[in-house]
DNA sequence: ATAAAATAGTTGGCAAATATAACTATTATT
DNA sequence: AATAATAGTTATATTTGCCAACTATTTTAT
């Protein structure tokens, strides 16, 4: 039996999984000389969604938000964002990136941008825009269905409140 | 600004990683009666490909070979798995899943098979071709630019011995 | 207008995953 | 026979994931 089947038979969450993990590899070590080398989606979402809330980062990227305080606390630290109680609804602590924060963002993006550029590259457009549409329907259809609501506002009101299990691999 | 964008623009290693989430989600979910919560997706390999050794399970699921020993030592000690020495090569260790592994993993293959049926139903056929040609072909390309090379026996051997900083989100 | 419910964020704690170095045993290469 | 490579293991430290319980604030229902 060989070690490495080239394309073993797995679920699509298992396939998508192990995209992530080379993405994320490849990533990591073409930004290995900036002064983090972590919660580059984060940042990268910030980019693009400047001053939005934690819980809208959390509902975009599928992150716990008891999680996110600690990557906002740590982002803080290094003085990538500001954290700001939004006056109209004091709940809301608004996320800005810093000056700082905005500089190393744009070579995040750019990593980020070359990574698929380079690996989309040999693929045709018109393939390009089935797999998006369908890595976007995969992921809506998943919302529809019953899971293990660790994302998205999960409301724990009194009457829901059983041994939720883990979400894990 | 509202907190669920219906589609935010993401890389596609980070949409990947958020349809897993998304994935596994529902999986566990699904899987609530089972006695294990864990290890899903290894299971459904060693389905396919029962009696392989440790390395061939890191290989095809991107998983560190020092975590996939604890993994294995916890599905032996739940009686899913044996671990036997390969008598031909006696480095190697060939992963059996029990009669009672073999059992659960069958409803763990029903239960993965279940949710692909059920999220690619409304796409059409040849749309599902093209999207997993293009995700092989991600990985694919991926694997081949330069990496923190965490999976894929990463062989330290006394010359490259950097720092190697970590892939996470 | 007040009570109840929902929302945004926080804290603390534990289990699990991840990362890394150093290690044994065995086999392959030179 | 020496060296290198492979498969797996151990130990350790860090990070993440998940949950219950909490505060503060705003919205909804009565």
């Amino acid at each position: 039996m060989p070690t490495t089947t080239n394309y073993a038979k797995l679920s699509v969450g298992t396939k998508a999984l192990i995209l992530s993990k080379l993405y994320y590899s490849v990533l990591s070590k073409s930004l290995e000389s900036l002064d983090i080398e972590r919660y580059y989606s984060i940042l990268f979402f910030l980019n693009e969604n400047n001053g939005c809330n934690q819980q809208c980062i959390c509902n975009n990227l599928a992150i716990d938000k008891t999680a996110m305080v600690k990557v906002i606390d740590y982002l803080i630290k290094v003085g990538f964002v500001d954290r700001n109680v939004n006056p109209d609804d004091r709940r809301e602590h608004f996320i800005v990136l810093t000056k700082k924060g905005l500089k190393q963002t744009g070579e995040i993006v750019k990593a980020f941008e070359d990574i698929d550029r380079e690996i989309f590259s040999s693929i045709p457009k018109e393939e390009q825009v089935i797999f998006n549409k369908v890595m976007c329907q995969l992921s809506s259809k998943l919302k529809e269905l019953p899971a293990n609501d660790l994302f998205f506002n999960y409301k724990q009101t009194a009457k829901k409140r059983k041994k939720v299990t883990a979400s894990k691999v």
